[in-house]
DNA sequence: GCAAATATTTGAATCGTTTCATTGTTACGA
DNA sequence: TCGTAACAATGAAACGATTCAAATATTTGC
């Protein structure tokens, strides 16, 4: 069998007419049984599978939408296609993944690969800015929204998490465990995520007439980072040493953990209390369990997709700005004292 | 601008026959420089945009390939679908990816689409056996690989990673480095990678008359699993505890180490050297550096595409298998006495 | 038993591209 | 000047599904 069956063979077979074949497909209501269990028959012993391209040419869409995320390893990222694909499910669509893996020239293979198929809509995280690739693509009447980056409103929808917040409910919730020295760990500050999150914990210290906050700048955000911050502060000895610590990230919050538990001198969270952000599958099975700020995740691609509908239903575009706050996960490595 | 341009719009515009348009896109040789100029201005003018559902139509079928994996959230698939994509973009083809998250019936949905899609073939990983739809997708003629699974050569071709011969590596270094009496950490046995890891160990002992192999069981492929197992081996002392344990993965082997240096009483490796297994990123960040075993994630699906495109190319349907051998990393959690 | 109303079935037209036999054009050697 | 390649451009036919007005069957009410 080379040439896959096509509705016409099933006409055939069933001595129908092809419109009758496709309203069994489409409208199975408006066939009577008879005729319906026949085409049934037939569809079952020829293996015919509906032509997706015939169908699209003539409907003049896709039921897909793309989805380009920056890095599928990314566990935050992996939570959203997961989300996305299910909320997408719901809306009778299926959701065509690409990895841009940062590299702005794979993200415009799949901007072309993307349009050429006629998504319906399509969801980014844009590697850097809005290119003009992507402008393009909107002035075209694609309907786009742009994941995890707040855009302008004039321009495309949006969802995105709060960071500032998400520093805001760390350091708020070391303050209001007691402790009053706090430090943040994090950097470069030149990236957005981390400055939002330093400018929230900030904002909480402010509050709070007598706590202070050290910012201790970190090489990148691993856990050897972290760790080599940490061997810093044990250096220091316990009378120089925060009581609170806020990491950027939970791998930096790992490092710092394994240098301080290391070495003995520190208890956590006796003497020092630590909170990271991501709330990463590894933050819970830590030495001492890790505290840490939960994004939305399941939230965020739900609402990407629900945008994107509203902006495939509404002809006029109008577009909306969605921001999640995140959310507080204590565990061990805050308890109070 | 609410249709997008067609072809003919292109024609019309640039004052050429459709199948000069046509030629313009892919076979840029067989038209004069004069037109074509004319053609690029136009298409260029109406923003066109080829419409692949029709251009598959009149193929017969896609340029895309499927690929189901188990979870892309594992970064041993991570790994995989990166690989495919890049070698998938050489043959010009592009991925449609889909994520079964182990659930049998995202699976089916998925084979159900990408066959509507005429997907040119399919690379999976299945969720548990080979299931009759896949046979069916055999029968007719899909071409379709199966990723870390071997197959019965008759049915499909494949590419899987020789688990056996990962554990002999790891105890084999053990064994190397002087290490005597052996314990393996693994659980459920019945699971096909855990089972063929501890065989390969088995083999390993065998070689040396004085090496001993203990097996402990776990609850599972966790942090939490390694960490209740390193806990009873902490409290049978000194005396009872093996000097050389390999984990059937690196989280079980990151648990172990948790217990065993929390307590101070051992050191790693002097006391006992530790190995995991699929060198993951935490490995080389744990507290001691965790050697590993890794597989050659990159090279598995370079080959799965190459496999499926050597399907897609000969008429007969002659299948392969490879199998991939893992590699040795050594880091300090093993360093020699 | 008949007309009207309703239910079912039909099949030609359509979507946008590629293919390919045909026609038109140019260049060159005899 | 003519014949013949070689090259360019043409446009109708095909791919397979959906749609929809029209044709045909069946049911209903009287």
């Amino acid at each position: 069998m080379n040439r896959s069956a096509s509705i016409k063979d099933v006409a055939n077979h069933a001595s129908v007419a092809v419109g009758t074949v496709s309203n069994v497909l489409n409208y199975p209501d408006r066939v009577s049984q008879r005729t319906k269990d026949r085409v049934l028959k037939a569809i079952d012993e020829l293996g015919f599978v509906r032509n997706d391209a015939a169908r699209q040419l003539r409907a003049g869409h896709s039921r897909t939408i793309g989805l380009i995320v920056l890095d599928v390893g990314n566990p935050f990222f992996t939570a959203v296609v997961r989300a996305a694909e299910d909320a997408a499910a719901l809306h009778g669509s299926a959701v065509l993944l690409g990895d841009s893996g940062h590299d702005a020239a794979r993200e415009a293979n799949y901007i072309d690969l993307f349009q050429e198929q006629r998504v319906q809509g399509l969801l980014i995280s844009p590697v850097g800015d809005v290119t003009e690739r992507l402008d393009l693509l909107r002035e075209r009447g694609v309907p786009t929204v742009l994941v995890d980056r707040l855009a302008d409103e004039a321009k495309f929808s949006s969802v995105a998490v709060d960071d500032d917040a998400g520093g805001y409910l760390a350091a708020r919730h070391l303050l209001d465990t007691g402790r009053r020295r706090l430090a943040f760990v994090g950097g470069p500050t030149s990236i957005r995520q981390v400055a939002d999150r330093l400018q929230g914990a900030r904002r909480a210290v402010k509050e709070d007439a007598d706590a202070t906050l050290e910012v201790l700048e970190s090489e990148g955000q691993t856990v050897l980072a972290g760790r080599s911050v940490g061997n810093s502060l044990v250096e220091r000895g316990r009378e120089g040493l925060p009581d609170g610590i806020f990491c950027a990230n939970d791998l930096l919050a790992l490092g710092v953990m394994q240098s301080l538990t290391m070495t003995h001198t520190f208890r956590i969270p006796e003497d020092v209390a630590l909170i990271g952000y991501d709330d990463i599958d590894f933050a819970v099975s830590a030495v001492v369990p890790l505290s840490s700020i939960r994004q939305p995740t399941e939230a965020l691609g739900r609402t990407a997709i629900q945008l994107l509908a509203e902006e495939v239903e509404s002809r006029n575009p109008t577009h909306r700005s969605v921001v999640f706050t995140p959310e507080l996960v204590v565990r061990q490595s805050t308890k109070a004292n």
